[in-house]
DNA sequence: TCGCTTATTACGCTATGGCGTAATTTGTTT
DNA sequence: AAACAAATTACGCCATAGCGTAATAAGCGA
């Protein structure tokens, strides 16, 4: 349970994974952020143009944070794919 | 060089770091990503409001990629701070 | 302190995120 | 297949990001 991830369409997998791992529906990440569902539904499916805070906001739900790690110095798993 | 984070301002905060340990300026950022020097300040100064699209072309253009981590888990180094 | 570089802020503009609400499509279970 | 749950999409609305341009404010070395 742990993504490295360089473009929106990866975050919101990362994000939809971990909630389903969680054994949440996208209605009770709405519950817990005041966000609607379509609007992590639109995350989750990789909108670019979401916003920071409503990223963080869903993070912060699953209880997960954001690390910023050095690209290139060590193996992408997600090259794989 | 290795930033968790959970705010806009952390996030913000670790990217002026980073841009910083590279020896960049904002200009610099710039021009590798087409964005204005006036959003890659506002995005360095903590605002949430930032769309993801301009926080993956910064963090791109610093050789960073996003991890997403549990949180909870283990021990956060910011919380000191 | 002066002068240059870098960063922050402002104004008018267009594009779009997220809202409420609700319909529709897709998934899942029996 | 039917029935319910979950996810996606749509429409009108308001707020605001990021754009071009440019002025102002910090930083910083000579």
């Amino acid at each position: 349970m742990d993504f490295t991830a360089r473009t929106a369409e990866q975050i919101g997998e990362a994000l939809r994974r971990t909630r389903k791992a969680r054994g949440w529906t996208q209605s009770d990440i709405s519950a817990r952020t005041n966000l609607r569902v379509a609007t992590i539904s639109s995350l989750e499916n990789g909108d670019a143009g979401t916003k920071l805070a409503t990223v963080l906001a869903v993070i912060a739900a699953l209880g997960l944070a954001f690390r910023l790690v050095e690209r290139g110095g060590s193996f992408e798993i997600e090259d794989i794919f």
